[in-house]
DNA sequence: CTGGACTCTCTCCCAGGGGGAGAGTCCACG
DNA sequence: CGTGGACTCTCCCCCTGGGAGAGAGTCCAG
């Protein structure tokens, strides 16, 4: 009594009978029983809770891996986090949509702006900095905590607006470098926050009008103007922040300085 | 001039170059140039906003063929007609993301909240209906229609509460089949709406109370009250909206009978 | 005891990439 | 004019989380 075979259980928790054997497969949800000469399976009453668990988690896009780790957690607290994470995740995610509809918007919307590029000597400068090996998605959230940081050690003394440098390897792959910094007269070594040296630079640098999320077309056009003004790219790219959150809390007033390491081509 | 290395574009676009060469491949983003001779990729500046606006599009987890058909639609208005049906389709995947969410946390609750059930011999009726063989995802959009129509013809002769049959493929498969219907002294014959019976029964009925997003929770306990008496089930679960959405705004007091045709095992 | 429904395992397929091997190319520096 | 290093080519296998179907074995009620 209890119990079932796997047609019965995939009834009753509207998962597949694939996906059931897939689940045992993966050691995610075993039969209670396994008749060890026809190789059927039942299940138990019991295991329908934690069947449909799976099923909310899955849905969820909860990778299969994690949903393991979750089901085998058995402290009810440590496994409310766990999920929690996952909430979080999603927010993210959420997040990150809503910016690529606005960016796409923005594309889509025929917007034949040209833009203005000066070239510009770039000497060395020493400023307090944050830097650390981040991925590409995680740099918005990394970016605040720096930045908090950087403002906590540095606040009134800083000579001028914060800036940051990124590795080109952070947009083509997963993760790579980035640095934000605030200029001020004397770096101090707080925390994360040190003193770091931006190395001289020839630089094509235009300005960015609005809030981030479509600054990927600012981007595609100083990329079409060094190549169109027979140059190339060299190193980190360099952001300034001219106008931003710290400054008016409308992105439309904002104003982002892209900076690209260039040099000239034969 | 104006012409770029795959790597050159990678960087200007923020593809990975293994993705550039997979949209040649899907002839998604064909290079300008190829050179015959080496199989080199060359692009032109001209590119990167189409590469921008493939990004964009792949953020938001639209499938390479519809991209594709996006890029190829020439027509601005068309084409923002097509991103539009992706926006919904967002839309409506994040409006099950909630529903997941909220099913999530009720089941993780510990909720040994017993259930009660009632065997109960259902006699044969004859309703106002509309049915359709649906895709498991869109009940919840193809529910509200039918019964929008449902009550346009029938309105204040209904006899009693709306209910509904559904097909257990609908929710082990992808599709299956769906009946909603009006109870109604004489079913009329109007658009979808035609008279339909429900065949007489013996099923297992318990009720579910609060919105629907949690509903499993109740259809597991059911299931496991029909196998523990040993029973089995037999045939599509109906469901009566005693109190629904037509009666209170209020999900908490909305009550759901759920009743699974059941037959006793020897 | 037989037929139909059910279940088993197996292989192949999909999207949308990632990773690496091994070979060929480009180009700037010496 | 070489040559070395960076770049690029193609090809194959891997990943997740399933779906489809073949062919054989099993269960159970009539």
């Amino acid at each position: 009594m209890g119990v079932l075979t796997i047609g019965e259980f995939s009834r009753l928790t509207h998962l597949s009978v694939r996906t059931l054997r897939r689940y045992h497969e993966a050691a995610l949800l075993e039969p209670a029983v396994v008749d060890e000469i026809t190789g059927y399976r039942y299940y138990g009453v019991d295991q329908i809770p934690t069947a449909q668990v799976i099923h909310r988690l899955r849905e969820l896009d909860v990778p299969l891996s994690d949903v393991q780790r979750i089901l085998r957690t058995p402290d009810p607290g440590v496994r409310a986090a766990l999920v929690a994470d996952h909430l979080q995740r999603l927010e993210d995610e959420l997040d990150r949509t809503r910016a690529a509809v606005v960016a796409l918007r923005r594309l889509l919307r025929p917007d034949p702006a040209p833009i203005d590029v000066e070239l510009r000597a770039q000497p060395a400068r020493t400023v307090a900095a944050v830097e650390a090996v981040v991925r590409g998605r995680d740099v918005a959230t990394w970016y605040a905590g720096a930045m908090a940081e950087l403002e906590a050690a540095v606040g009134a003394a800083a000579t001028g607006p914060p800036g940051g440098c990124y590795d080109n390897a952070l947009f083509e792959q997963e993760r790579g470098h980035a640095l934000v910094y605030l200029p001020t007269a004397a770096p101090p070594r707080t925390g994360r926050v040190h003193p770091a040296t931006l190395p001289a630079a020839e630089l094509a640098v235009t300005t960015h009008v609005g809030e981030h999320d479509g600054i990927e077309v600012t981007y595609g056009a100083l990329g079409t103007w060094v190549v169109e003004n027979a140059m190339s790219v060299a190193g980190p790219v360099r952001e300034v922040y001219v106008v931003g959150p710290r400054d008016t809390s409308d992105p439309a007033a904002w104003r982002t300085e892209i900076g690209w390491p260039v040099f000239r081509v034969t």
